[in-house]
DNA sequence: AACGCGTGGAT
DNA sequence: TATCCAAGCGT
């Protein structure tokens, strides 16, 4: 293995890295709130919130999520409907199981410190081979590439590589080459700059379309930029296919005696779609809906306007019916609870039954699908 | 090893 | 509007 890695080494543009380092530190992000820290707790909790997450998302997560929990020690004792209440509207809700898990694994397994070593981070839930570089490279200087979309893109452009980024057997190749070109001997923080680099040239330089290449501080090298095909990389085949749904959901809303609006929510299973968050009932087709609601409440019910949200790999329409009834009328569903809208901010929720609880509130009637009289 | 898993921004 | 995809991971 070692003589593929030497051969793939001798094939690779010289001064790569000294020019990614010194650009950075002139020309790279330096104000996002988890840099200037080698706290590995820190550095984790945004990598993890990062992934597959634009910056400009992740921000009031996370500065919020680090408010309530600052340490490891904290969110390792936590319950788990409060973080999942501080991640709620992030997407990719295993991360937060998973956050949550590694914290008490550290906790009880390695006396609250995290591992330093890449290979031994990368056993720890959620965490997987780029984020284990990342934190080692960030926090200890660790001599390892990451290799996120920024990285596939930048290097599949300065090296002309033409595997498919759809097989694993093409990205791992590219990791290889990734991994070759970190710089030899990294003194101080130059593993940091260099991290940062990679990820800020394809964030800011080498973007998915339109790159700036006349600002890019090694577009000298770059393979694709010297036979004018920068557009035709990263090759990526497989196509994401994504399916159409309609979700009937039964927004069924009661006054108690409080006075206080109520809803009522169940726990999603626990697995696929929103799983383990709180949510209204969700059914199929209209009929099953009306088949779950008391007869004597049906001419109750209103169609609310449809909401679209799109998944990665689903095209959701959800069509919201609003039921007005008394507490004692609620015997149609099992397994679900009334919660009040002041308690709905402490619910891990998918972000559009937020949207469109919030929406009721402030005057539902707007939404209201049938004609107004 | 391909697929499931959220949400929002950019084009 | 449709599509891509962003500091990917688990299975």
């Amino acid at each position: 293995m070692s003589s593929q890695l030497v051969g793939a080494g001798a094939d690779l543009p010289d001064g790569f890295a000294a020019e990614l380092i010194a650009w950075q530190r002139v020309h790279g992000r330096s104000g996002l709130p988890w840099q200037h820290t080698r706290d590995p707790y820190v550095v984790w909790l945004s990598e993890v919130m990062l992934q597959q997450t634009q910056v400009s998302t992740v921000l009031t997560y996370f500065l919020r999520f680090l408010l309530r929990f600052p340490d490891v020690q904290s969110l390792a004792s936590a319950p788990s409907d409060e973080v999942m209440a501080l991640w709620s509207g992030l997407g990719y809700y295993s991360r937060a199981r998973n956050l949550h898990r590694c914290a008490q694994v550290v906790v009880a397994e390695h006396g609250g410190a995290f591992p330093r070593s890449a290979r031994e981070l990368a056993l720890l839930p959620g965490i997987g081979e780029s984020t284990a570089a990342a934190i080692a490279a960030f926090c200890h200087g660790e001599r390892i590439s990451i290799l996120d979309g920024n990285v596939r893109r930048v290097l599949s452009r300065l090296l002309a590589f033409s595997g498919d980024m759809s097989q694993a057997s093409a990205q791992k190749a590219l990791g290889s080459l990734a991994q070759a070109l970190v710089p030899k001997t990294a003194a101080g923080d130059d593993m940091t700059a260099y991290t940062q680099g990679l990820m800020d040239l394809g964030a800011t330089i080498c973007t998915r379309s339109r790159p700036l290449c006349e600002r890019c501080p090694v577009s000298a090298l770059c393979r694709a930029r010297a036979a004018g095909t920068v557009d035709q990389f990263p090759v990526k085949t497989r196509k994401t296919q994504r399916r159409h749904e309609t979700w009937w959901l039964l927004l069924a809303r009661t006054v108690l005696a409080s006075g206080q609006t109520h809803w009522w929510l169940q726990r999603r299973p626990s697995q696929g779609i929103w799983a383990g968050l709180f949510c209204v009932p969700v059914f199929d087709s209209d009929l099953s809906l009306m088949e779950t609601v008391d007869a004597t409440q049906r001419d109750k019910l209103r169609l609310l306007e449809p909401i679209s949200h799109s998944l990665t790999h689903r095209e959701l329409r959800l069509q919201p019916m609003l039921l007005d009834c008394a507490e004692q009328d609620a015997g149609w569903v099992s397994n679900g609870q009334w919660v009040p809208e002041y308690a709905l901010h402490a619910h891990g929720m998918p972000a559009p039954l937020r949207t469109l609880l919030l929406a009721q509130r402030l005057g539902g009637g707007l939404q209201d699908a049938e004609p107004a009289r």
